[in-house]
DNA sequence: CCATGTACCTGAAGGC
DNA sequence: TGCCTTCAGGTACATG
């Protein structure tokens, strides 16, 4: 499922790919994946930017934007004009003026990709990006004691800060010895750098390892990443913990399949 | 404010 | 083999 380091890794990509060709069409197969927030119609509008927040792409064209988000199984594949492409699963298909295209498959349907006018209609409630420069240990350190909730409930949630989902959150809360239900205001001070630390770091590794691929994701030229390989909790239920040996837990907290060391994550109450 | 549950979806995996 | 059930999870939304 596509996390921050999943989405910089296709958006890089795609500004390689995309930047400065003209959007001559857009085909749309399955009508959900795409949703028009502006009244605008697209007719011929070049890329200009891609950027992200969080687990959203956002490209920017002449006159609008698409806000892209991929969910669980969304992949967004860059097809040549001479490729055959004969995928499963295809939703939306952005064609380009030189015969390249952009498909959005999604096997589960619950992507979207949604033109608006001012981006700040979706973005405006998510986070500040895990990865952001302006993301500080003091700003991490006033938000968590400003919250009562589990510490993996309050990761997951993205309107505080953007971009970790369930993979990351499990690594990092591994990686600082916390358990996923203790409480964000009850984390003693030195833990909460440490935390801050590994989240970055969890992040920056994954990325430089071109995202985990668990099941479904796949980056634009359909290639999976290496990060699966370097998880040290995530789908580890049963499997020796590589600190302290004992068997890894899997347990549901914050509605999420969770999977921590009970040995080596300290509850602090 | 925070927790819980449901809906959205399909395919893979597990049980018998 | 085959059928049925459960599970996977990011987000929106409703409810307590």
């Amino acid at each position: 499922m596509p996390e921050l380091p999943e989405v910089e890794t296709v958006a890089s990509e795609l500004r390689v790919l995309l930047l400065g060709k003209e959007i001559v069409g857009i085909e749309i197969i399955w009508p959900k994946s795409y949703e028009l927030r502006s009244k605008r119609i697209i007719h011929k509008e070049l890329i200009q930017n891609i950027s992200r927040k969080g687990k959203y792409l956002i490209l920017h064209l002449s006159h609008s934007f698409l806000i892209i988000h991929l969910r669980m199984t969304g992949q967004l594949l860059y097809v040549n004009g001479e490729d055959s492409c004969n995928a499963d699963h295809v939703r939306v298909k952005i064609e380009f003026s030189d015969k390249s295209a952009l498909h959005f498959r999604d096997v589960r349907k619950f992507g979207r990709i949604i033109q608006v006018d001012d981006p700040q209609q979706i973005l405006k409630k998510v986070g500040i990006d895990a990865l952001d420069p302006d993301f500080t240990v003091d700003i991490f350190n006033r938000i968590l004691k400003s919250k009562k909730m589990g510490i993996k409930a309050f990761l997951l949630t993205q309107n505080y800060i953007s971009g970790i989902g369930n993979i990351y959150a499990d690594e990092s809360l591994f990686r600082t010895g916390i358990h996923p239900s203790t409480l964000t205001h009850k984390i003693p001070a030195l833990k909460i750098g440490l935390l801050y630390e590994n989240i970055r770091r969890v992040l920056h590794e994954a990325l430089q390892n071109m995202g985990s691929t668990i099941s479904d994701y796949r980056d634009s030229f359909g290639n999976s990443g290496q990060n699966q390989n370097f998880l040290m909790v995530y789908r580890r239920k049963g499997e020796p913990c590589f600190l302290c040996q004992k068997p890894i837990t899997k347990k549901t907290i914050a509605g999420r399949g969770t999977h921590f060391c009970t040995n080596c994550q300290k509850i602090y109450r």
